[in-house]
DNA sequence: GGTGAAAAGGCTATGTA
DNA sequence: TACATAGCCTTTTCACC
């Protein structure tokens, strides 16, 4: 299992449905492609031993959990060298909620949730800028998230 | 509940465990919290029906499907206008996995997953940039992403 | 590798405090 | 509002094809 893979139509309808809903029946599942129940827990089995179904959670609308700010921050370091420990210091930070190690205008890029720009402007200034491996911020602030999905197994 | 909510310790305590586990049985929730099975199900039924909680997911590992390679592209238009337009075109690339109205930089933020980067290279000419609307894109790639979580209830 | 039926286990509704 | 219980539905197992 190595880039590519060996699943079969049936295991890729599979984890089309379960990556829209990972608490589909079974016995549903196997109604709609034509196989037993027995069979879609079989499948399921081998892709979560394939390491290819990791796990499951649920889809939170952080919206309603009061996070309205959602931004995206392109960081330069002093130094190349200091990604680790400047890392470090990232995962400190509840509202860094993702990172991404680029090539480009770049050396690290996250992504933020915050509760409001005030927040936003606390945790840029305060917190990531504050953070000594880190040379300059760029901010790109997301209005509007019309497209927010997986890829096509 | 617009903006702040009113979530309880247990309601919080419940919503972080789901996030990490959306399958976790009621009984073990309620024996970890000190409360009911029942009370478990009464508080996610709530945060359901609050559109809290909006369904849930299994976690597929992308690498393990053969998207080897994740790239941010900023995109500028050659008119703000024609953003929807845009979009829609976007929305039919399986590629693009999410999108971003932003302020600054760009009018549109897009992410994006390939099998490799002749993929991406073939997505980027023959396919973002065959839009009409789009004037111009700039890449950043992905080379690691090492931190990729959700925001605390 | 797939099946069907039976066993095990988790979820949900109800009645009660 | 929370609890305990019981019924139901889903998952899992297993012998067989």
């Amino acid at each position: 299992m190595h880039g590519t893979n060996n699943l079969d139509d049936l295991d890729k309808a599979i984890l089309k449905t379960l990556m829209e809903d990972a608490r589909r029946p079974y016995a549903e599942m196997a109604k709609q492609f034509d196989v037993s129940p027995a069979t879609i827990h079989v499948r399921i089995e081998k892709m979560k031993a394939a390491g290819i179904i990791e796990g499951t959670e649920v889809v939170v609308n952080t919206k309603k959990l009061g996070y309205d700010v959602c931004c995206f921050i392109g960081i330069n370091l002093y130094a190349a060298r200091d990604y680790h420990s400047a890392l470090e210091k990232l995962n400190a930070l509840d509202e860094v909620v993702e990172a991404y190690y680029t090539t480009g205008a770049y050396n690290i890029f996250v992504k933020l949730m915050c509760r409001s720009i005030e927040e936003l402007q606390h945790v840029l200034i305060d917190k990531l800028q504050a953070i000594e491996e880190v040379q300059s911020t760029e901010t790109l602030i997301s209005l509007q998230n019309p497209i927010s999905r997986n890829v096509n197994p």
